[in-house]
DNA sequence: GCAAAAGTGTTCTTCGTACACCCATGA
DNA sequence: TCATGGGTGTACGAAGAACACTTTTGC
């Protein structure tokens, strides 16, 4: 089979950046490439698309196919269409990156050669995808300013410091504890887990039957509209590179802890302010 | 002629948004179809990619040809891929915007059916590029909180009013004259055009030779960093759709004046600044 | 003269930011 | 017992937001 055209045409490819999150790191999720070119080199998951679907459609269905996850939401990077980014022939690739949960890829993992990379450990990948993975990174920074990232990277209860680490792998900067609770729990988008809402319950109502106003910082300040986030600090922001992300700078390689959270109160998304902030990109966050 | 490939391919094109603003309103430029399909109908400047030229390049191209327009900087807003988004055959477009002075534009009018439209007036488009233009106007409503915007849209010299027409403009929002003034000044990026400057040493230095102190708002503080700038009102923008800009509502046809800025001191961008802002992504606006 | 725009400061309130001590857990 | 992380509140300063009157200009 062959088909002809008046002009030529370059080939459409769909890409696709996947990002996990161990609870300390940012991850990606790569495939080792069976065949030239490239062949033993690691890229994103991806492949050429057929007439009969979107850019969108293909980048799912490749990324169910190569590492049987299956992603909802993708987001579209943009085209790369450099001349000589394939080296076979001309090939334009549409690139997506999409957030998946832990839990999410545990089950799945019959893909042979798909793996989880943790971003400072990534190795020198396939075409432009390195490039690739660097407007991810920045898409995905300035994307958690305008809405919370974290219901998709994060399991369904998380604690606060988990939440925190998250924006920190995100930013590349440290927060201060107490000022990045304070505001996230301002916007009214995080609820208490219904464990720890319950054992709120047992210790605040034996008593009293309303609420134990000792801990209004625990509920979401339904009243007030959520208005304007603003985290962390100025000045480490600017001193820190894109490069700390991918190990380049040591900036971020100090302080490495050994375990992840102990125990502490857990935290879930309020799924309908979450949705709320999703669309209509009203969620804001500073550094 | 003709080219074989062993899959089909689909063909990839690129178009173009190009953004300008006559003082008073947003206006986008249009090209009249003179060929089947959609014949009679307007579209962006745009069309097929060559096998040696990037997306990017190729867009650069047919702006130059079809509108005699040489714009340096396009930005891409992402690669448009619906299966049946040409009635020919299956096409990928790849759209960019960009903007433009007025100044730059008056002289290349060779191009037969190019033509500026208000947003307002914009009548229906050709394929899917009603939908391009609904992106380009969210992506230009996104950059201009991180990018300072007006240096590529306004003349050299402009009053303030004129940029805070052109901010009101592309956002929908009006805001407090004394308030945008304020805050554009602390930025930093904004100096005195020449003559302005002149006249003001005049009026200042003939008795004293320090500049008087009373005028220091006409200069941009340059001790101080310029910090974060948020403007307007938040209750304003939030009852305020996109579509407004597009005339479907009319919040915004209501304070229409008849006739643009009178007199006024004129400023100009401090360059330096400006490129120092784009380039690092620090220049921060809220609504 | 009249309508529209330009020029100009202050006050109140909100929010960002910096910061320290005690307790619980697990090694 | 020691190190790590969790839980909690306050005080200061910066910045946003609201706001009115006078002068100038163009018609």
């Amino acid at each position: 089979m062959s088909y002809t055209y008046q002009y030529p045409h370059p080939a459409v490819a769909a890409d696709c950046v996947v990002f996990g999150f161990d609870g300390r790191e940012l991850q990606v999720l790569l495939i080792e490439r069976g065949l030239d070119p490239f062949k033993g080199a690691w890229a994103f998951p991806g492949g050429f698309m057929r007439m009969d679907e979107s850019a969108e459609e293909c980048a799912q269905r490749e990324l169910r196919e190569e590492t049987t996850l299956n992603v909802q939401v993708l987001k579209q990077l943009g085209a790369f269409s450099a001349v000589h980014r394939d080296p076979r022939e001309r090939v334009v690739s549409i690139a997506f990156y999409a957030l998946v949960r832990p839990s999410d890829v545990t089950g799945g993992d019959d893909a042979n050669q798909a793996r989880w990379f943790a971003l400072r450990d990534v190795p020198q990948l396939a075409f432009d995808h390195d490039f690739i993975l660097r407007k991810a990174m920045q898409r995905l920074r300035e994307d958690i300013y305008f809405e919370p990232v974290g219901f998709e990277l994060l399991d369904r209860e998380f604690t606060m410091s988990e939440l925190q680490r998250l924006y920190e792998a995100i930013l590349g900067v440290r927060f201060d504890r107490r000022n990045f609770e304070k505001k996230m729990l301002q916007t009214g988008i995080l609820q208490l887990a219904e464990e720890d809402e319950a054992d709120f319950m047992d210790r605040a109502a034996p008593l009293a039957c309303e609420p134990a106003p000792t801990y209004s910082l625990s509920k979401p300040q339904q009243g007030k509209p959520a208005g304007k986030v603003f985290f962390g600090s100025k000045r480490e922001m600017k001193t820190m590179s894109i490069d700390a992300l991918f190990g380049s700078s040591d900036r971020l390689s100090e302080p490495q802890p050994k375990k992840v959270g102990r125990k502490g109160r857990k935290f879930s998304f309020n799924k309908e302010k979450y949705d709320h902030f999703k669309q209509n990109n009203n969620f804001r966050f500073e550094f």
